[in-house]
DNA sequence: CTGAAAGCGCTTACAG
DNA sequence: CTGAAAGCGCTTACAG
């Protein structure tokens, strides 16, 4: 029948629909039609409507890149991460990105399998002129921080602080939540305990150690010994559980400096050194990540107040976003909920329980 | 002394500098700095170096955003992601963007907690012209697809395919993977197997059942016993565990769609029914992912050819980036080696081991 | 091989 | 409130 010669032959050329078009279609010049896309502008409100919707209606959006080429801002925020293989990240990572998708934020991701090229991959990254970096799950130096404010962006630093404490910051107070690990141990009957530190450059490890100490301190017993773990993974976590062996006292009571690192260090102490876990030693995570509530580990831990620390960075990035100059500033949200699971026993005499 | 009032007040307004400046301060036009960037075009060798040269001491590289305005390329590549909490996509995400990197493409991530919301992902993210897209981690409907196609971004699926076979894909040879669990199992003496089956939507999930079966009957056993846990997740994993409780005969065979239902699996098995993995059953997973090796899991599993797949897609990308238009295709990679560890059990009789 | 000019798809003073 | 014009930072025919 061949009735529909019609077939477009030509390789699907998918002119995108331009501002031109849609002034055409309209019959406006196209500043008329720009104005529409843009709030603050002036521009009488019946036109704006015809605009909009016409707009959606043939499926017309301003091309960003041009947009940015004069607005000198881009709307997308840059990812750093590494350090990856610590679920924490993971999970918040769709969670983060959604949300900014919402606020008209997207994002690109610098990735580094080793955290010292972390800087060549923010390099490129840079070229496409972000508004705001978020990084996540690594180290930023300070003089990759200074790069990307010098290239106009910003940056937040997520969970972790930057070492010299500046920049955007927004971190739950791991001084606090050391500080109710401690409590929680010994109002337990625990009265030996030891930190088991990560990263020893990351400000969560260190703020988690010193809440830790200090409490302990504070409640009257001695200072918990260390155990450097150095890295936040399970493998690190591992490691220190068989190095606990070398401690001159057994502790009773362990905090590890997050969830990844705990749930390592158990399996250490069980299958390097046969240590029952709460029954021999009691632990204690942070994070609260999933795994954390698997039947195969069961992890009391620190819970992150995850939503609270991801609205904030959303309410950051859209300024960021959106307005020329802010003044740097740390966010600190009060520590989630101690999570009672199975790996802490107690030890109180006298209490039956 | 204050001998140095030099300091900036204004705003670092941080001028990027642009092709003008860097062809007058050459003395050249802007045209021919600007060739010296496409290989490509026809400018003097010596030039070209001098501009080069001259471009990375003061600090020049060309915008991408008006690149891309005449260009139609932008060297992006969205990255579609949902389910992140399976670990094999964390693990692959670092690397390929890494890789990626390398080859001068950067990803923008479009990413839904929920996967029914991909698409307005999706969307959003194809507004910035990325030159192709790369899914993983969930399911992208034809739909959508098509979208992506319309936009001028061709698709690649990585690991799984799409409903249709349409679009690009690289993806191990599941199939074969399926019948190495079943030759394994029945080597080392089962007879009675079962698989446990996550998202039927999904190509992976699909193909390994087949395979597994199809070679358990080719070997004279009945056709193994299906047992859905419906998604790819711990949780689902773990249910599955205690639903083979329900099952008429009790397996002593089980390959299970994906690593992280496999961990779940056995748990569900040991916490729930009070079974031996090995003793009672021996299980099998998929993926190879870090956590199958970690000592509170040493879980059996067949490998993913993962550094194969992100090699086969990054050339891929490079050519989606560089290029028009390309044949679509599948890429199948052969199946990682089967690792052994502790989760399947030696049932051979007469085989003293 | 190089340069002057047009143009990519937008926004934004500047007039009216 | 709207339109004509300039210009963002580039690339690419087109001449030479």
């Amino acid at each position: 029948m061949e009735e529909d010669p019609v077939d477009q032959t030509k390789p699907a050329t998918r002119r995108r629909v331009t501002v031109k078009d849609l002034a055409r279609d309209l019959g406006m010049s196209v500043a008329t039609v720009s104005r529409a896309f843009y709030p603050d502008s002036i521009i009488a409100a019946e036109t704006r409507r015809t605009v909009l919707q016409r707009a959606s209606e043939i499926g017309y959006r301003p091309n960003p890149f041009a947009q940015s080429l004069i607005t000198k801002k881009t709307q997308i925020a840059g990812m750093v991460v590494s350090d990856l293989t610590n679920p924490f990240y993971p999970e918040l990572m769709t969670r983060l990105t959604t949300l900014l998708r919402q606020a008209g934020i997207n994002l690109m991701l610098a990735a580094a399998d080793q955290p010292e090229k972390i800087d060549e991959a923010v390099d490129l990254l840079l070229t496409y002129q972000p508004d705001l970096m978020i990084v996540l799950a690594t180290n930023l130096n300070s003089h990759a921080r200074e790069k990307c404010e010098a290239a106009g962006a910003p940056v937040i630093f997520f969970n972790r602080l930057s070492a010299d404490g500046l920049g955007f910051g927004v971190s739950c107070d791991n001084v606090e939540g050391g500080r109710r690990a401690a409590d929680h141990l010994i109002d337990f009957g625990h009265d030996s305990l030891a930190y088991v530190s990560a990263f020893p450059g990351a400000s969560t490890n260190v703020e988690r150690q010193r809440g830790f100490c200090e409490r302990t301190v504070e409640r009257g017993l001695a200072e918990p010994q260390i155990i450097e773990a150095g890295l936040f993974t399970y493998e690190a976590g591992y490691q220190a559980g068989l190095d606990l062996g070398k401690l001159q006292q057994r502790p009773n009571g362990v905090l590890c400096a997050n969830d990844i690192v705990a749930i390592g260090f158990i399996e250490g102490l069980r299958e390097g050194l046969g240590l029952d876990v709460p029954g021999d030693i009691s632990v204690i995570g942070y994070d609260n990540i999933a795994m954390a509530g698997w039947p195969s580990h069961r992890l009391t831990t620190i819970a992150q107040p995850l939503d609270e620390m991801m609205a904030a960075t959303v309410v950051l990035a859209r300024e960021l976003a959106a307005e020329r100059q802010i003044q740097q500033r740390i966010l600190r949200i009060p520590p989630g909920p101690l999570v009672e699971r199975s790996t802490v026993r107690d030890r109180r005499k006298g209490v039956s329980k």
